[in-house]
DNA sequence: GTCTATACACAGATAGAC
DNA sequence: GTCTATCTGTGTATAGAC
């Protein structure tokens, strides 16, 4: 991971330092489920498996899941029916995994990325910097997970609504552990948390509008950055 | 509408004073479209279709649009396929009706909310408070109608995206009409308008978890309100 | 104005050839 | 490992009785 000494950490050094990328998301998807994927060469199950989710996404981001029929997954994806489900069991299947193989892939980053820091603002500041180059990186999973984690089974939708809970879990601790050492206001950290979780959010719901501003991730963290500090640091 | 000189603005005097009630949507959504619904009643007419449009948001709200099926909104609004098909013409029209009616709606209330007040801030306030009640007061279309916006036909659906951007068209204009007064820091206001609506957005998105930990409309207001101000008012 | 019964299109899923 | 052809259930929508 890389050393973020703050400044120099921008979404270019992310991609470049970091010891994951895109690719690695459907390496991790084929070696979790590859006892019940039927392919068994790991070189045409991974790229089948970009072709299909990345075709998921594309078809859900307009019609959503549940209007995304087989045949438009096989049409999208260039793979026939018959070869999808050589992939997975069911329909509802694919979304599970979808979700699962998202879920712990930007656990294991989120991870990552403050392991060696332990001041505790620029372990604030590299989390959310960290969270929004994810969500820009992937962004089409964080759209997809956010909006059909209401289709999901019980069980997996259970493990959606901890992963979100514990990124505020880490940012509250960040807070309470910073206003401990006294760099901090004292403020109610966990309502705090729940705010600043919305604005990382607005990041990936609405890409497009961003987009359309010209505003890149870098510029995003730094507002967010900016709104979090200023509420943080205000002397009265 | 209420004289909102500010403190004893609260959900609680919204409700009461306020010329509207969630009936009124169902009265509303009748007027607008009484010409294609075969039901000439209106009395009739408008408590089926509070039926209809209820169950379509438990339902949804479950497992979305395009997972509901007729034979569901059927069972839990008591009507049969039969009746609901005098109600609107196709599944799409259903979903067409209710963005239409409850966009309106909104608008309506909005815009008399700031009617009679002319300082800013004030204008600010009320403005953001009478979105939070109002998404709190229906907060199931709300959901809805942000999950299932993509679902719409493509002239609904730029319908939703001139809603969307015109709440945060306003916000902007009265933080600029406010700096101009001096009343506000200089910053870039359309940005700040669209963290705001991030944040009045998690009200309606995330209504559980603030449920869970006992978070009112109220105390949600005061939250956001103050985030603003601590960014806006704040002294270098 | 509401119901039941039904048409018929299309969904998910699989078998078996290549 | 991938394809095409096909089965079967379920979806939307309507006709016509009450």
């Amino acid at each position: 991971m890389p050393q973020n000494t703050d400044n120099q950490y921008n979404y270019q050094s992310f991609q470049k330092v970091a010891r994951f990328s895109k690719e690695d998301f459907y390496k991790q998807a084929f070696v979790e489920d590859c006892n019940t994927i039927r392919i068994k060469k790991e070189k045409v199950a991974v790229k089948n498996l970009e072709k299909i989710f990345e075709a998921t996404f594309r078809i859900c981001t307009r019609k959503g899941f549940q209007g995304m029929t087989m045949r438009d997954l096989s049409t999208e994806s260039g793979l026939s029916m018959g070869a999808l489900y050589s992939y997975f069991a069911t329909k509802e299947e694919l979304l599970n995994t979808l979700q699962r193989v998202g879920n712990s892939f930007i656990t294991r980053v989120m991870e990552e990325c403050v392991a060696e820091l332990t001041e505790p603002l620029a372990k604030l500041r590299t989390i959310l910097r960290t969270h929004l180059f994810l969500s820009e990186m992937i962004q089409p999973w964080f759209f997809f997970s956010y909006m059909e984690a209401k289709n999901l089974a019980k069980k997996e939708r259970e493990n959606y609504i901890k992963a979100e809970l514990s990124t505020e879990k880490v940012i509250t601790d960040i807070l309470v552990e910073a206003e401990k050492e006294n760099l901090l206001r004292t403020r109610n950290h966990q309502i705090a948390a729940s705010i600043i979780k919305a604005m990382l959010q607005d990041w990936y719901l609405k890409r497009g509008k961003y987009a359309k501003r010209g505003i890149t991730v870098d510029k995003y963290a730094d507002i967010v950055i900016e709104w979090v500090e200023v509420y943080y640091l205000q002397t009265d």
